[in-house]
DNA sequence: TTCGGTGCAAACTTTTTGCAGAGTA
DNA sequence: TACTCTGCAAAAAGTTTGCACCGAA
């Protein structure tokens, strides 16, 4: 899919849910949803605020909480916490599969896998304990090569 | 190891750690540790406050945090991050060896569990990354048995 | 014209910290 | 006696909410 493509198909699904929900489409939402899509990556609702106060100084944090909130409701982005004390929104593209994640402890970096045998395994020891699993969480802290390599260790 | 067993080994580390750090015993964190050994389960801090409030009305909730720091860096205590936004302090007993969590998301109840084949792969997906993996979480979250019988869903 | 949306500030929640008095070694 | 510890209340930090005005349909 082209980013063209997931940026149509998010605008779809996006409207889809307002017209669902009797709510309405307006520019702020539309800048941050498009700053969301562009940016692929782990963001915190802080840091897309900073990406956004240069060019659009008047858009309040609230209404970044507020957007990524009906994001997350649409399916378009997931939350995501890992240990540094905020939640996190990943873009969760039409295309996207379940994934987990690999965190840098020094820099922060976030990298995604997907790995069908360690799903299955998770299958297995649900089932074994009688549990009916719909959602997961598998994270790997540690150093990236980078890291690694300089010697880093604290973000 | 007994009961008795693991209080003994608990204290001895614990008192290792505060001479090591100059640090004092006193009655309150005696009592604080007591109920969070007994209570082997997975406890925040206001839980554990809420449990001695009954019998010991004058432990503040910023003791409870104190203490619960100290456990934690005496390997006595695990933090634990779920998803209900907030901190569980678990019991890390002196035999205990890593495990990963079931999550149930309608009572809350948490089980434990252990899969070397998992964390085989995990080593293995962490090496095709470049990274040096120093911990891990995997917690799967669903419905218990109980509340996957009685039709319950929220908790 | 009707509701929903926005920015701001205040409120909330969980956890941490400053302080003055209390307790331990 | 010399520090550390405690409880309290205030402060942090991240997130949510109330409100009066604004704007989309």
């Amino acid at each position: 899919m082209s980013p063209h493509d997931v940026q149509e198909a998010v605008r779809q699904t996006y409207q889809a849910y307002l017209t669902r929900h009797g709510l309405k489409s307006t520019v702020q939402r539309e800048i941050i949803i498009k700053r969301f899509v562009k940016s692929r990556g782990h963001l915190s609702a802080d840091e897309l605020y900073a990406a956004l106060r240069e060019e659009h100084p008047s858009i309040g944090l609230a209404t970044i909480y507020r957007t990524l909130k009906i994001l997350t409701e649409a399916g378009i982005a997931r939350e995501q916490r890992f240990n540094d004390g905020f939640t996190r929104y990943e873009f969760n593209g039409p295309d996207d599969r379940h994934h987990d994640h690999l965190v840098c402890t020094a820099c922060g970096r976030v990298e995604e896998f997907e790995n069908r045998e360690i799903e299955r395994l998770q299958e297995e020891v649900a089932n074994i304990h009688g549990f009916a699993i719909n959602d997961h969480k598998l994270e790997l802290y540690g150093l990236c090569p980078d890291c690694a390599r300089s010697g880093r260790n604290v973000g």
